[in-house]
DNA sequence: ACCTGATGACTAAGTTGGTGAGTGATATTA
DNA sequence: TAATATCACTCACCAACTTAGTCATCAGGT
């Protein structure tokens, strides 16, 4: 019986990367229940938190429609995570901007593996770093390709 | 402002990790929906890639409820993709098997993929692969430091 | 051999978060 | 200025989940 999902022929890197992603897809959904939010409205947080805009660019960034992008703000501002605002110049255009609570919520939630990854990090000379970086950036292109 | 997701101070090995975890997120997702199938019954066809197992196996290893799996069983049965078989020994449980279609199904869809990781895995020295392990674990340990 | 409690699969009903289609206001282009 | 596009939003509907059970079977203790 042909094995079609490889388990990694005896790849100890390849078994350490199918690891971290089977960890990290957990990682939103249990994150998103601690902080009693769906993982869309956790993942419109994070977009939120690098920059202010429309319920349509996060839907574009969610991946959803923008009907469901809506309800996501709907959501998010009745916790007051978020706060719509008027756009100044297109009064078609509602910015929705991230506030201090809603910040801090990903914050609290985020550090601890923050800081872990930065010492994971930190322990890595820059020839050792070049090496991990032209790993990564593969095993992005591979997954890239299936898309 | 304080950047509370840091956006990587500078590191291009962190910057290169939030990459691959955020295309390996959208991963299933895209998969899933190339196949004609949910996210759930895609990665249940992964876990029965593996082996089979019974419903509430399968429930668990997906982090849902036994009635959601049935519900997932069901949909996969359906399309031919898995079986249903009663247990030789336990009459109580039911073993679900992955059909031939399915595993295809599967592999067909994952495969640039994983060669795709292959080139990049074979392209490391035994040096490199230890480097790049121990970071892939540090990194994984950091996030599983959240659950 | 016989209860008792645990386990596995499943069903029914309700909830949630999504889609598709369409509206009204505003902006942009011909 | 008329036609078209874009933005935010609403409504009706749906898929996939949950909770709360049922029923059959198994395992352990008496």
């Amino acid at each position: 019986m042909a094995r079609v999902v490889p388990s990694w022929e005896g790849s100890s890197t390849l078994d350490a990367l199918q690891e971290l992603v089977e960890v990290a897809g957990r990682l939103p959904q249990e994150v998103a229940r601690q902080a009693g939010l769906s993982t869309s409205e956790l993942h419109a947080l994070r977009h939120l938190s690098s920059s202010p805009m429309g319920p349509v660019d996060l839907a574009r960034a969610l991946g959803v429609t923008s009907a469901a992008s809506s309800g996501v703000v709907d959501r998010l501002a009745g916790r007051g995570h978020v706060e719509r605002r008027p756009h100044p110049q297109d009064r078609r255009r509602t910015e929705v901007v991230i506030t201090d609570a809603g910040r801090l919520e990903v914050a609290r939630r985020l550090a601890p593996m923050f800081e872990g990854l930065a010492r994971t990090d930190a322990a890595l000379s820059p020839a050792e770093r070049e090496v991990v970086e032209r790993f990564l950036r593969g095993a992005t292109a591979a997954m890239r390709s299936l898309t």
